[in-house]
DNA sequence: GCACAACGATTGTATACACAATCGTTGTGT
DNA sequence: ACACAACGATTGTGTATACAATCGTTGTGC
């Protein structure tokens, strides 16, 4: 029944390499830093954004998780002391993700653990090459995919 | 602070790429066949394995979830009446999830939408040597990941 | 043969997530 | 100025998922 092709096989690898890479950074991050992946990518991103503060749906669309997910997701870093809500003056619909300096420092260790771990999983493996035609091959499947990015 | 490299861009992209793909095949199998994509995997590949049926710790390792997980996959599949559970007779401590003829019916229909999306979304994007790159890059990073395959 | 470890599946529980509904705020047409 | 649409965020709710504990079954050492 059609089975085996090289792009259904292509399309499977895809998931799962990204599955097992993702759950990989994922447990080591839970268990060395204590927070998710999810969690970690957020704090890199308000840590490198200017004035460290993002919009919530901004933020929500950067991360691809819905509204009420960042709303949740925010809310889980507020509790940890990790990021803070500012309402904006000037327009009172917009609240801004502001990171600490507690989770400057969070985010200081949880990066520590993506060098270390992710070279083993994903950069000592591949060549230059590889990951220039990755990038390629990514690219247009990327290209039309409404990414704003 | 190190953004940008072509390594962390090209991880980024990756799960970007799954994420994207996984979530628009998701949303059209779940309008158009009232079934998410993992159910349809599991569907799909009970329908092309030898007497349509496997043990449920095999399926599993085979989808990529936990133990309970595929339990609970089972269950709402048993309640849908498109999967059974068959007991081993000669080791009880095994249990088959078998295709019934309602699932093969429900899984011809799934696949029809993963043919008629997929092609848009990946195949038509990519060129042979597109695809070829692409399984080689993912084949080193799959190689070590202790894939049972 | 019996005690007990190993195994496969399930259940209890906590958590994360999406979708839809809703709340307060801001923009717009008349 | 007012009614109302649009907007951004949050809350209510249902569901999927994982981890740990447990249940019944099978294998093993003595």
């Amino acid at each position: 029944m059609n089975r085996g092709g090289a792009r259904e096989l292509a399309w499977l690898e895809l998931h799962q390499v990204s599955r097992l890479l993702s759950g990989e950074l994922s447990r080591r991050l839970e268990a060395e830093a204590e927070m998710s992946l999810i969690e970690h990518d957020m704090l890199w991103y308000l840590a490198n954004v200017p004035d460290r503060r993002v919009i919530m749906s901004a933020l929500a669309d950067r991360l691809m998780i819905s509204r009420s997910g960042a709303t949740r997701l925010i809310d889980r870093m507020v509790r940890r002391g990790w990021v803070s809500r500012e309402a904006d003056p000037n327009n009172r619909r917009l609240t801004y993700a502001v990171l600490t300096p507690a989770g400057a420092k969070a985010v200081r260790r949880s990066v520590q653990v993506v060098w270390r771990v992710r070279p083993g999983l994903f950069d000592e493996r591949l060549t230059d090459a590889d990951v220039a035609d990755l990038r390629r091959v990514l690219g247009k499947l990327l290209r039309r995919l409404d990414v704003v990015d």
